[in-house]
RNA sequence: GCCGAAGUGGCGGAAUUGGCAGACGCGCUGGCUUCAGGUGCCAGUGGCCUAUUACGGUCGUGGGGGUUCGAGUCCCCCCUUCGGCACCA
């Protein structure tokens, strides 16, 4: 019998090796002038794309469709979709859609009916920006950048359903989006206000509150300043406490959960109406209801409304003074000088209800002051130095009287300020109550009297949701003669964005929408003339419910079909950047809340499993001056890296960027070593969670992996499975799913490596079927090389829809086990004994094992754990 | 300051419920193959001490304490890095 060639077993997969085998030793796929005995991946990645495409390999079927198994278990795996830049793809973008790709892979193998699409948040600033300064249309821009993306991405081989592509901007999607709009709306979530806000004049737009971070643009990094403006807000705050709650049951990292309370911020407290002397009066929340008998002053907000009214005539100058550099303080610079308290007295008194007319602490003055936010709470305030630290600190700067009404625990002096727990004093009543009990104690109290009440303050705000630009969906709303406001008929929608040549603001200061006045313009059947709302929606609009679409992205009568949705909802796993911990997912989870309010959808959550992929940072180099050298003019030897002229230069690492110079190229990877091996180092470099520095050296590692794979294969199968080699692609086929369902790429694949390593070493051969076998482990991460080597073996059908292995549970269990022994708990013997070894016998040969180190000493105890994982130890004197 | 995550070889990182620290990969060292090699293969590779035909000892998971027969893993204190929040009453 000639030597088995590597896939003449294929008959016993799938009959006759394929077509144009004019070779005996490779049969079936060679193209023309390819050398196979080299692991040719372009070759080889290039025609599993085309043909996954042509097949429509990973279409997954709604319920209803042709193929569609109402028997199979679904899954729904989510990228983050991108916003599709200028600037292509780097490095980073594939990390999190390998990991989805891999578990999407594996799920199909697993029986799973399995969604996998991808798409566009393709509305956004740049697109504009670039419109600006060029005149190009964002719609031209937004097309091209897409049209790189995809090409970028299909040619990594990820399996989605390019059937379900989606982008944001296209009409067809933003009618659902203005859709859901109305249904806010309707339910009285939306609303006009006129609301200081971030205005950017770079952006020339107004921003939400968590889109500026310390005063600047998120994007740009441009300075921002509050002004008041008439904008559409969202009624997100009515969604607080269920937003908080419900973080409870969803299995997402803490961190983003911590975020997520933080940001809603729930305080529990009471709110108390005080009475000012001579009329008028006001609320104040507190969360210290309790320590109202230490409440020796009151703090009004500079934006409060009731200054002015309060204002003595003495001190009329200094408190407008006052406000006046409030105004015009950003919220930087009330953050950099918050050491230290300014503040100014109005000449007015409160009155404190918990003491009567002549007690020296009846009256309380009421001074303003900016350490008091009018957007929390009412912007107004009861100060309690001896419980708090910031009215301790005022108290002291300005000479404000201090009564402590909390005693510590164990405390022999009472002291000036305490805001633990303890015992009260100097309250009335409430003395000897502890801290816990005095609070609903005092807010009773108020209740009795019709003077306050329990309350709950959020930190959360109400959703700035309009922009001033030109690329984003148009709200579905007209605005009467009367100043009446309409939605535009669902049957109208949608409202598409006009066509205009200018993207800048109109000359009155009006949105860019502005410009196209025949747009604006609207004439209902009675001749009313109304004007179109000329805003448009943030970009977070589009993402919100874009995983919805995806369930049935064709619909153009529906955003999507109930029974769809019944079937594929929630995502079950969703991979995306911490950046998004805040915003998005907050906003998106609103959003689903209100939809399943409607009944529009099935389940109150989104999204179960949420996943936060780590950063793909990367190495960057400085010279002796400081200066950034470009990555490619950096020679790298072995610890010292040199300019090409010669002058060393250090190396740092950092996150990639333009400025930086270090951003790697997915393609230039692909054309040196191929998409499977960038795929392999993505999911190799280690946890997808943490933050690993592209290290370019480590690629032909994962590379060399593939290469040892495909000359296994390309030796020959062997007639007979080797005993050992099945024991361990036993022991593989464990390791790999156990890892998978847990996302642990990286250990997989080092069990897949060492399985090779041994079959290598044994110079052993696999059996065709274990050929097989090992390939579907190997196709969730290096696809393309795996349906290779499968169709080698004579598989006609792609490898996509291959049952995972079965694992033999007998085939687990060693013979044999290697038993440590410890004397004292350092190592000083190692056994191998029969599997089955009982305590006894461990115990026994473990004595004869470490002998010598047991020679007269006593042996106090002995400790023998039996099991997968032996030891004996000897507790010796 | 508060909240969250993390700190393990030269590097990326492994290590079910506490049970052989350093899997796997890179790099490095030595050897082989090759006309050549940014190739392939084999062997070695935590530090120190000792041995030198195999062995052995000792230290070692950011630092210090503790619990335990046994700690990378649990508890307390501290340090560092990253991310978030930051006068939120």
């Amino acid at each position: 019998m000639p030597p088995l060639s590597p896939w003449s077993a294929a008959e016993d997969f799938r009959g006759a090796p394929a077509a144009g085998a004019e070779s005996a030793k490779i049969p079936g796929f060679r193209p023309p002038g390819t050398d196979m005995s080299r692991y040719d991946f372009t070759a080889i990645e290039a025609r599993w794309q085309q043909r996954w495409q042509a097949e429509k390999t990973f279409r997954a079927p709604n319920p209803g469709d042709e193929g569609f198994d109402p028997a199979k278990p679904k899954f729904y795996v989510l990228d983050m979709f991108p916003y599709p830049s200028g600037a292509g793809l780097h490095v980073g973008h594939p990390k999190g859609y390998t990991a989805t790709d891999i578990v999407a892979r594996y799920k199909r193998h697993r029986g799973f009916q399995v969604l996998h699409p991808m798409g566009w948040d393709a509305f956004g600033l740049p697109a504009e920006q670039y419109a600006v300064q060029t005149g190009t249309h964002p719609a031209a821009t937004t097309a091209k950048n897409i049209e790189m993306f995809r090409s970028q991405l299909q040619a990594l081989g990820f399996s989605y359903d390019w059937e379900r592509e989606l982008s944001t901007t296209d009409a067809g999607y933003y009618k659902w989006t203005q859709w859901i709009f109305q249904k806010l709306y309707e339910r009285g979530l939306a609303y006009e206000s006129e609301v200081p806000v971030w205005w950017c004049q770079a952006l020339s737009t107004v921003l939400a509150n968590e889109e500026v971070i310390d005063g600047k643009s998120e994007r740009g990094g441009h300075p921002c300043v509050k002004r008041p403006l008439r904008q559409w807000m969202l009624r997100i705050t009515d969604y607080a406490e269920r937003l908080l709650a419900d973080l409870e049951g969803l299995d997402w990292p803490d961190s983003v959960k911590a975020m997520q309370r933080e940001w809603i911020g729930r305080s529990e407290g009471a709110e108390i109406d005080f009475e000012i002397e001579g009329g008028a009066g006001f609320t104040a929340f507190t969360t210290r209801p309790d320590t109202l008998f230490g409440a020796t002053f009151c703090v009004l907000s500079p934006e409060h409304p009731l200054v002015d009214q309060v204002t003595g005539a003495g001190q009329r100058a200094a408190v407008a003074a006052y406000r006046e550099e409030a105004a015009r303080k950003t919220e930087l610079e009330r953050a950099e000088l918050q050491k230290d308290k300014t503040g100014v007295f109005t000449g007015a008194y409160a009155l404190n209800p918990v003491y009567q007319d002549g007690h020296p602490l009846r009256r309380m003055p009421i001074w303003v002051a900016d350490y008091v936010l009018m957007s929390y709470g009412s912007g107004a305030i009861m100060c309690v130095p001896g419980g708090d630290e910031r009215d301790h600190e005022f108290a002291l700067k300005f000479g404000l009287p201090t009564v402590p009404v909390v005693r510590p625990e164990e405390a022999e002096e009472l002291p000036a300020c305490w805001t633990g727990a303890g015992w009260m004093v100097n309250s009335g009543f409430l003395d000897g109550m502890a801290v816990e009990q005095s609070k609903p104690a005092m807010t009773a109290w108020l209740e009795e009297r019709g003077i306050g009440r329990a309350k709950v303050t959020y930190r959360l705000r109400d959703w700035l949701f309009s922009r001033q630009r030109y690329w984003g969906e148009p709200f579905p709303l007209l605005h009467g003669p009367d100043g009446e406001v309409e939605l535009v008929p669902t049957e109208d929608l949608p409202v598409s964005l006009p066509e205009l040549d200018d993207f800048t603001p109109s000359p009155s200061g009006d949105p860019p929408l502005a410009r196209a006045k025949d747009w604006v313009r609207v004439v209902d059947a009675d001749g009313k003339v109304w004007r179109r709302e000329t805003n448009s929606m943030p970009q977070w609009a589009g993402s919100c419910w874009y995983y919805l679409r995806f369930l049935d992205p064709g619909n153009d009568t529906a955003a999507w079909d109930p029974e769809i949705e019944r079937y594929w909802m929630p995502v079950d796993l969703y991979v995306g950047g911490a950046e998004h911990a805040v915003l998005h997912l907050l906003y998106a989870r609103f959003w689903h809340k209100v939809l399943f309010d409607c009944g529009l959808v099935s389940t109150d959550e989104p999204f179960r499993k949420l996943v936060n992929q780590g950063m793909v940072l990367s190495f960057a180099y400085r010279d002796q001056r400081g200066a950034l050298v470009p990555v490619q003019d950096v020679e790298v030897d072995g610890d010292s890296c040199r300019r090409k002229d010669g002058e060393l230069v250090e190396r740092i690492v950092a996150k990639m960027s333009k400025a930086l110079r270090n951003v790697v190229n997915p393609d230039d990877v692909v054309a040196e070593y191929g998409a499977d091996t960038l795929r392999l180092y993505e999911a190799f470099m280690g946890p997808v969670t943490a933050s690993a520095p592209w290290n370019p050296r480590d690629l032909p590692g994962v590379h060399r992996f593939l290469q040892r794979v495909w000359r296994l294969y390309l030796a020959g199968v062997a007639e007979a499975a080797d005993a050992e080699v099945e024991r361990a692609l036993h022991r593989c086929v464990a390791k790999v799913g156990d890892d998978l369902e847990q996302l642990g790429f990286n250990t997989a694949l080092a069990a897949m490596m060492e399985f090779v390593n041994l079959v290598t070493k044994k110079e052993a051969r696999l059996s065709p079927d274990q050929a097989m076998r090992f390939a579907v482990l190997l196709e969730p991460f290096a696809p393309h090389l795996a349906e290779e080597l499968a169709a080698g073996l004579g598989r006609a059908e792609s490898l996509a829809l291959a049952p995972w292995p079965a694992v033999d549970a007998a085939l687990l269990v060693e013979d044999t086990i290697e038993v440590p022994v410890q004397v004292n708990g350092k190592l000083r013997a190692r056994l191998q004994l029969a599997a089955d070894a009982d305590s006894g016998e461990m115990e026994r040969a473990a004595r004869e094992a470490a002998a010598a180190h047991l020679e007269g000493v006593e042996v106090r105890k002995v400790i023998v754990v039996p099991g997968p994982r032996p030891m004996v130890n000897f507790v010796v004197v």
